[in-house]
DNA sequence: TTAATATATTCCTATATAAGAATATGTCAA
DNA sequence: TTGACATATTCTTATATAGGAATATATTAA
């Protein structure tokens, strides 16, 4: 099986770096000409328009045509998903004197089942 | 050019779901045997022993062996990038009000211009 | 040593890029 | 109509999966 497509759903979508910097352009909330993307990021136009199409298939973006120019315009929303997932491991690196506390503790833990059971180190 | 490898960054490595399935196993902290999470996702030992090292190549896991078994415990902290990073798009949500009330004088102000300019709907 | 258990690795295949080049499509202006 | 401009699409190519099957490796127990 190959990977899923980038269009499979919005994690897929963001993973490419390059998708990350269009959502970046559009991040004001403001909307944008293709070329005014494709002047900003110095990608070729259509690179930019692919981009944006994939992004546009999982509703990250959307579309208005005006004149000869199609305004995209980031629909946030969408990347909610992301946040509400990776919110569930925000209290790991939140309290950070916990956190290095803990490893610590860990470490030590680790390194007695070593010299009890003998299991080598990491 | 070809998609990025899963081992690139973080972003790519937790796009495939079946890989955010084992992070769940490992949600808890605890470290746990490639078995037992064979078992509870029900997944072949091969495709977790690759999902693991994906997770592994960009230290969201980290490995300890312990007799015959391989000890996985989450590192949650190197999710922190994505959390950061979707983070900033968290007010367009947040305030649900707000956010509606906005969208809908988007689309007013989308219509207007449709009229005035002649572009098309959506 | 040998068997059993746990895990990783290799091989295979269908599939999906991402970017560049070339081209098609659509819209406006004269 | 014709040309200029804006954007999308098609084609090509190198590359990277994800999963299943088979196998290799490592560790423990008898």
């Amino acid at each position: 099986m190959a990977r899923a497509a980038t269009t499979t759903d919005v994690f897929n979508a963001i993973a490419e770096p390059r998708r990350r910097e269009v959502i970046a352009v559009l991040a004001d909330g403001k909307e944008y000409a293709v070329n005014e993307v494709v002047v900003r990021l110095q990608m070729s136009q259509p690179t930019v328009s692919k981009h944006l199409g994939v992004l546009r298939k999982v509703g990250v973006v959307s579309v208005i045509k005006r004149g000869q120019h199609r305004m995209y315009r980031l629909n946030a929303a969408e990347l909610k998903p992301v946040h509400d997932w990776v919110k569930t491991f925000e209290r790991y690196w939140t309290h950070q004197l916990g956190q290095i506390k803990e490893r610590a503790e860990r470490k030590a833990r680790e390194r007695i089942i070593s010299k009890t059971i003998g299991a080598k180190e990491e």
